[in-house]
DNA sequence: TAATAAGTAAAACATCTGTTTAAACTAAAT
DNA sequence: ATTTAGTTTAAACAGATGTTTTACTTATTA
């Protein structure tokens, strides 16, 4: 395996449990058994290599991603349930990809906006457009009746709430374990995550204030 | 004034911009304009100083809100939605007690959710379970269908739409400032909010897999 | 095979971090 | 007026961080 891929792999792992912030690029390249400078190296500084972990999952899962949104698009009536199922098979086909990596990802993810005061919001929504355009054509379709600011405050709360529940997953998982007295996986987190948000982005338009 | 006060007052506004990791010592104090050393002299340790600025906020807020809570819990047949307005007038409240308090608190909320690895999650949870207590009991009378694990995570997820909101909140304000052109106040974020948090925890229970 | 490029290695660099020390100053109490 | 306790100050400490340099080794190309 090359001294890039060790890097990478070892990389998404600490990423993906400890942030970007909180990795240091020697705990990286001791746990890659690489030598210190052959990050900067090879990915010429630590904001390039957090990048190339992203884009590594970001080029596998967009093009399905985009794919099964389109099918979902395609329909007559599409429900916002079925908008947000489409995640799922994509996200789902990442462990094919790599060892958990659906898990990995949804906690890279997580991190990635809330550590590094969003440049990896940044980096996502200006290289990785597509998703997003056909995201909310999708919701747009399946509730046509939302209006574009309402539908943008929306979608961030859905953001905001998938992010933040995969970037603690473990230690959700962990207390659901001890509390409930039976393992949970992130498919079924995935799976209870969805009627929650289709529920939330499907909530009827009125003015709650008196 | 004094100087613990300089430097409370420096450190929420530094730690609700910048996070308490990307924080330091020295850019407290220097705002503060006091000497580096007067925050271990007078709080012992950052870690400290990070409680002490959540304490004065949470002292505040958490009396209002079990009161509120409470008047909800007494209803007949209180809605979920009714249970989330709970939170508004004590969050709001905070405006009075400092200057954009109620945004700056909520802000630290966010990031002490994700800095940190969750030692803040901690100090909440054991230094103030009245309110947590209180609001499980709320949700629990206004949708006594939902069984506790359900529960549990529908309240995480709620917990990330907001805590992720509102760490985000400066950011998407003026997103959404430049994209519709009007302004939007934090208020008004709150009462977008509400619905659909409302929704997602009120959703019907099914499973989605077939 | 010789020459050139690509990759690796150890060490140092410069900067930043939270914390501690020890001396100086201030104001109240004896 | 002198002691005492509380507070402030500048300086240093000890460790971590990302990055760069320099020398060395391996692989590729002519």
């Amino acid at each position: 395996m090359s001294t890039k891929d060790k890097i990478l792999d070892a990389a998404e792992k600490l990423f993906s449990d400890n942030g970007f912030n909180g990795t240091s690029l020697r705990e990286i390249t001791s746990l890659a058994e690489v030598n210190l400078a052959a990050v900067n190296y090879h990915f010429g500084s630590k904001k390039e290599l957090i990048k190339a972990v992203m884009s590594r999952y970001m080029n596998e899962l967009s093009p399905r991603l985009i794919s099964t949104l389109e099918s979902v698009q395609a329909k007559d009536k599409p429900t916002l349930t079925e908008v947000f199922s489409a995640f799922v098979e994509p996200l789902l086909a990442l462990n094919q990809f790599r060892d958990n990596g659906t898990s990995i990802f949804l906690q890279l993810l997580g991190r990635g906006y809330t550590d590094s005061q969003g440049f990896l919001r940044w980096f996502l929504t200006t290289k990785y457009p597509q998703v997003i355009e056909h995201f909310i054509a999708a919701v747009q379709k399946a509730y046509p009746e939302l209006e574009p600011e309402e539908m943008f405050w929306r979608l961030h709360f859905t953001m905001g709430t998938v992010v933040f529940t995969m970037s603690s997953s473990d230690a959700l998982i962990d207390i659901a374990k001890s509390d409930y007295e039976h393992s949970v996986r992130i498919e079924d987190v995935i799976d209870k995550l969805i009627p929650y948000v289709a529920a939330g982005v499907g909530a009827p338009l009125q003015d709650i204030r008196q």
